[in-house]
DNA sequence: GCCAACGTTGGC
DNA sequence: GCCAACGTTGGC
């Protein structure tokens, strides 16, 4: 399984709208970034992912889960842009900051750090350890 | 609210 | 195919 994390302006699509969308989840829509698209068409059922809040927040708040692979995005017809959808899983005990997680000298060169503005990004087995067990949740 | 960084677009 | 212009993102 792989891991993931999923960034998101709560003004926009919130943990707590993730969460109202309950089991059925919803697209992760809107990319227009071929890097973000690749990822996403590399997610496969099951694997799940970080949810990150960006702007005022600028923390992971929860964990959520690929409930549909790569598919065509419903809100454009251009057919180069694709999306998957997600449903959250748990939240976070404890938001784990950005702030946190740049002063944690085995997280620094994860792409949240390096490449702020990659919307969706892998996160490896070890740093998905970690943040976990800083949000107070188990791996 | 500002600004820097980055990716995409479009003209040549 | 290159490169300048532009729009968007996200941290501060």
């Amino acid at each position: 399984m792989n891991h993931w994390l999923f960034k998101s302006e709560p003004s926009v699509w919130s943990w707590d709208d993730q969460v109202a969308k309950g089991d059925t989840g919803e697209e992760w829509d809107g990319v227009r970034n071929y890097q973000a698209r690749n990822f996403m068409r590399d997610m496969t059922l099951g694997d799940r992912g970080f949810f990150y809040h960006s702007q005022s927040e600028k923390a992971v708040v929860g964990i959520v889960e690929i409930c549909a692979t790569a598919h065509p995005d419903s809100t454009t017809d251009d057919d180069r842009w694709d999306c998957v959808d997600i449903r959250a899983v748990m939240p976070f005990a404890t938001p784990v900051t950005l702030a946190q997680i740049k002063a944690e000298p085995d997280l620094a060169r994860m792409p949240l750090v390096l490449s702020p503005r990659l919307s969706v990004q892998p996160v490896d087995p070890a740093a998905w350890d970690i943040i976990c067990r800083m949000g107070g949740v188990s791996p």
